[in-house]
DNA sequence: AAAATGTTAAATGTTGACAAAATTTACGGC
DNA sequence: GCCGTAAATTTTGTCAACATTTAACATTTT
């Protein structure tokens, strides 16, 4: 059996610990966007050294959650509309590409339970969608999206992803994405699902490039409505 | 003027100044790759302390040039080829969004040097090729890149597209790539240079991808003739 | 001789203290 | 009353020491 230490959990260290429990401030919003985080209070609230909080900004600044400044400090950072289209270009490029390895492996004989598994999510799908449970609904297309990126055979992509979608939280916070076509998300996921079932990579990354642009499309309607990300 | 403290180079610190120098050493091979990173012995060396090596370590493994085994230490990562593979598909992915997102810029009214820089470094390049002269046809090629990936106006793009490049340097040490075809990569340049000129986005992504692609298959095939990367 | 166990040395994880820089506050001049 | 300057305080950057874990070696047992 793996253990945590053997893998990139990096939760046997304490510092790992606390990154994980900064990250979860952020995200959750108990740290707000631009609020600055000052080592000496973390370290003291957490019981840990300030060394050990240290660290652990560190690493969060490195996967863009945290801005440094050289002997100012360390401020959650605050993401611009401009800035979050071109996560979202970034995501639909990694998502794009992940579906079309996706589609080569399967073709290769890799992956044999994966059409099964995209099937049966979108059986679950139209189900929650047929009964109006939004949250349900969400887990899913989350999970659509992971067993994507785990069936692209390629771990650095899905770390990526993951640190996109995770830097975009205080769009989402907001609950603007919610408010996204479902139907038409389901149909993009069909799409996507056949073209894989078939192993053609250039169709399969189209569907997918045409189904996060989608979403941004229909997102940023809203949001510029809407003015700040905060509001 | 800006400062390197408030942009993201990191340098205003010792910790980066040593990130810097450790990652020099990789890249440049004074490191093997599986090797080990004893902090007490690169702290004497540097004259610096443990602790700002270890801060240095840490930023490096985040950015994918180092691996951490908890209580174990830190060990220069070891690229494999199937993991090579994976590096070119998300370059090609990022850099194919990038140029997309250049000619559609270029479209709205952003970048009208753009084209301009890149004709000149086609110019520069094709003269490059007619004289022999690979060091410049390499520096000219990265500069063609780095053009696009700074048109793109998507920053975090173009760190991650660094990161990528930088992730290969084990493959590019033994020169593999020096052996690329040419003239099919100029002919490549000139596509999308073509394209990203009409501001036609989804022919500028193509293009890009193909070029990527391109380039990864005449290196696979040499790679594979060659066995390892350490070799 | 091989495997398992106990012991020792070395490396990493964590901490608290000192030094340097930045921010805040207090003060004096206009 | 406001602005600029300088002391005071806070905060970050760096370092050296302590604690814990791991790896290597010697010893014992089968």
């Amino acid at each position: 059996m793996q253990t945590a230490r053997t893998i990139g959990l990096q939760r046997a260290t304490l510092a790992g610990e606390v990154r994980g429990e900064i990250e979860r401030m952020i995200v959750s919003g108990d740290l707000a966007a631009g609020e600055k985080l000052n080592e000496l209070t973390l370290s003291t609230a957490m019981g840990v050294s300030r060394g050990t909080v240290r660290e652990a900004i560190r690493s969060l600044a490195d996967s863009g959650l945290i801005d440094l400044i050289a002997n100012r400090g360390a401020f959650v950072h605050k993401t611009t509309l401009a800035e979050a289209r071109n996560l979202y270009d970034l995501r639909g490029a990694i998502f794009a590409m992940a579906c079309a390895a996706a589609a080569r492996r399967l073709r290769e004989g890799a992956e044999p339970r994966l059409i099964a598994g995209l099937e049966r999510n979108l059986d679950q799908m139209r189900a929650a969608h047929a009964n109006g449970d939004t949250a349900r609904y969400y887990a899913l297309n989350i999970e659509f999206h992971d067993l994507l990126l785990r069936a692209s055979g390629n771990p650095k992509a899905k770390t990526m992803y993951d640190n996109l979608v995770r830097e975009m939280h205080q769009f989402r916070r907001k609950g603007l994405s919610l408010v996204t076509n479902v139907a038409e998300s389901i149909a993009e996921h069909e799409d996507i699902t056949r073209a894989i079932a078939k192993g053609d990579d250039d169709t399969a990354r189209m569907s997918a490039l045409a189904h996060i642009t989608g979403g941004f499309g229909r997102y940023m309607t809203l949001a510029e409505a809407d003015a700040s990300p905060q509001g």
